[in-house]
RNA sequence: GGCCCCAUCGUCUAACCCGGUUAGGACACAGGGUUUUCAUCCCUGCAAUGCGGGUUCAAAUCCCGCUGGGGUCACCA
């Protein structure tokens, strides 16, 4: 037995990666890194259905985005491969041999229609349904007669009843069963392939886990495996059961099938309208395939692995009574089980979005530079390759933009920097710019902008304050029709930076355009 | 319905294990200030121990019950 922790996360590839199961892989993550032990990616594809190459590539991707390495699984191979489930049948096999060899499992030649029939019966008796096993009454003649002609069977593990099996759960605490209420469950199917319980505790052992830590929905699953690696002579694993990630403001379970429902969710609601958005500048289909359960929205509407890390760490599990920001650092020296909460917690885009503002305050301007380019190409504002001219223009544009450049996808909103033909706001515009006295202020300064040398923030400012100095009109006037009248946008960088960073050229052009709009 | 889990501000949480805090922090929200816009930043405010019994000088904290919420009951994982 390794004197090293080894955890472990196990998911079975559904094309995804859910934003939950990410937070129950970072636990893993965490607890193996705290220790200085392992952490293994193991893939639970043993229903065949699931099993395609092309739905584990977004998961892998997800980690690799989030930067949570794994020391054994997929690519980087290991001591205990192959970390497929798929790939590991003789495991299974044998493991099944070994429980029917002595009497711990037997085949079941019930029906479908059997079992459907006693389920019924005992719903109908309002008593819990346990499987009849009417395949151990079966003589020895009989089974051979069955084998004989080929009848189908699956393969059940015999629930030792009338105990109790007990479990000490690093976050739940002492937990109690009756096995008199467990059914014989099913390991291995028809045609021979493992179940998912069964699988699992061959492979946990089989990978020398020495922590399970999963979410609680498998609560209910424990006692049986507690059972199975007790059959099997197994060392068993300790186990931690996770609170499960709610959706915003519930207590349910956040569910990749309630996504219709969550699009009216008012916190979630904001990121749908957010990638709809973003994914509508980015000539893609639209929110439709991205949804805030999958990892993969955060990292193409821009958000950063920092934030959404800190965000996925803040839930259900605390440093003390006042850290909130976290870097994975910090987290992983300070990671431990028993601080994990016991009780589900809500994900909480708003949370999220304060932790983004911080990281992203933090984040060197290269790395934003990186960050905000790939968007703008990919809405074509930008042509590749980027010259060095543009990058800096880019970059002189994402300092203007400061603080108000949330996620990375925020540097479409000032798209006016690209092109000519930007939208215009129309509503402010006509209490910014068409109103009364103000167009004939605008082109009077058009003019004094037309000499202002050198075309930079502070001449330009204090030319716009000896102009208002002169006339009595307020600044604040000015500045608004200017940003109207450059921009479109009532908001943005100040607007001295707006105009040189347009330059005094179009500058001039845009204030004369959108005159020429006010005569209309 | 059976089994199991859970319960502190709107949300995430601290204090619970080892009873004694004006029940702390953060997000959100509201108000004020700075920036003559917006964002940022600063200040202030709002706001919680589900209910009922015990035990105790003292209960968010320990015990019991209730209520409420949730998970799970497959030849899915």
């Amino acid at each position: 037995m390794p004197s090293t922790v080894r955890t472990r996360f196990a998911p079975s590839p559904t094309g995804y990666m859910h934003i939950g199961g990410m937070r129950t892989a970072l636990f893993n993550w965490l607890w193996a890194r705290h220790n200085k032990g392992q952490f293994i990616l193991r893939i639970d594809d043993t229903d065949q259905a699931r099993n395609q190459e092309a739905a584990l590539g977004p998961i892998l991707r997800a980690f690799r985005w989030l930067g949570l390495d794994w020391d054994e699984g997929p690519d980087v191979g290991g001591p205990y491969a192959p970390y497929y489930q798929s790939q590991r049948g003789e495991l299974y096999r044998a493991a099944a041999e070994k429980l029917e060899a002595t009497g711990q499992a037997y085949r079941d030649y019930a029906t479908k229609d059997e079992i459907d029939a006693d389920r019924k019966q005992a719903e109908r008796e309002k008593r819990p349904y346990i499987n009849i096993r009417r395949s151990l009454e079966l003589t020895d003649a009989q089974k051979a007669a069955f084998t004989a002609e080929g009848r189908p069977w699956v393969l059940r593990f015999l629930i030792p009843r009338g105990q109790k099996v007990a479990l000490d759960d690093h976050i739940r605490g002492h937990v109690e069963w009756e096995t008199a209420l467990l059914p014989d469950p099913v390991i291995l199917r028809g045609d021979g392939s493992p179940l998912y319980n069964f699988a699992t505790v061959v492979d946990d052992a089989q990978l020398q886990i020495t922590h399970v830590v999963r979410a609680e929905e498998h609560l209910s699953n424990t006692p049986v495996q507690i059972l199975l690696h007790q059959a099997l002579g197994n060392t068993l694993p300790e186990f931690a059961h996770v609170p499960y990630v709610a959706a915003p403001g519930s207590k349910e379970k956040l569910s990749k099938r309630k996504i219709d429902q969550y699009r009216k969710n008012p916190q979630f609601k904001k990121m749908f309208e957010k990638a709809d958005e973003v994914f509508g500048q980015l000539g893609l289909t639209g929110s439709a395939a991205l949804d805030p359960v999958m990892v993969e929205y955060y990292e193409r509407v821009g958000y950063l692995p920092a934030a959404v890390l800190n965000a996925l760490g803040r839930i259900g599990w605390s440093l003390d009574d006042s850290t909130e920001i976290l870097s994975l650092e910090t987290m992983i020296e300070h990671f431990t089980l028993d601080r994990v909460v016991q009780a589900p917690a809500g994900f909480d885009p708003d949370k999220l979005y304060s932790f983004q503002g911080h990281w992203m305050k933090e984040l060197p301007l290269a790395d934003k530079l990186d960050g905000c380019l790939p968007y703008l190409v990919q809405a074509k504002l930008l042509a590749e390759p980027v010259s060095e001219p543009m990058r800096k223009f880019v970059e002189a544009i994402i300092v203007g933009l400061g603080e108000r450049l949330k996620v990375f996808s925020d540097i479409l909103a000032a798209d006016y920097f690209f092109r000519d033909d930007f939208a215009v706001d129309e509503k402010n515009f006509d209490k910014r710019v068409r109103k009364e006295g103000v167009p004939a202020h605008l082109a009077a300064f058009r003019r004094r902008l037309q000499s202002v040398e050198p075309f930079t923030v502070p001449a330009i400012e204090s030319a716009l304050q000896a102009y208002c100095q002169e006339t009595g009109e307020q600044t604040g006037t000015l500045i608004h029709a200017l940003r109207l009248a450059t921009t479109g946008q009532p908001v943005g960088p100040g607007v001295y930076d707006c105009l040189v960073l347009l330059g005094r050229e179009k500058s001039l052009a845009r204030i004369e355009t959108a005159l020429a709009r006010c005569r209309t």
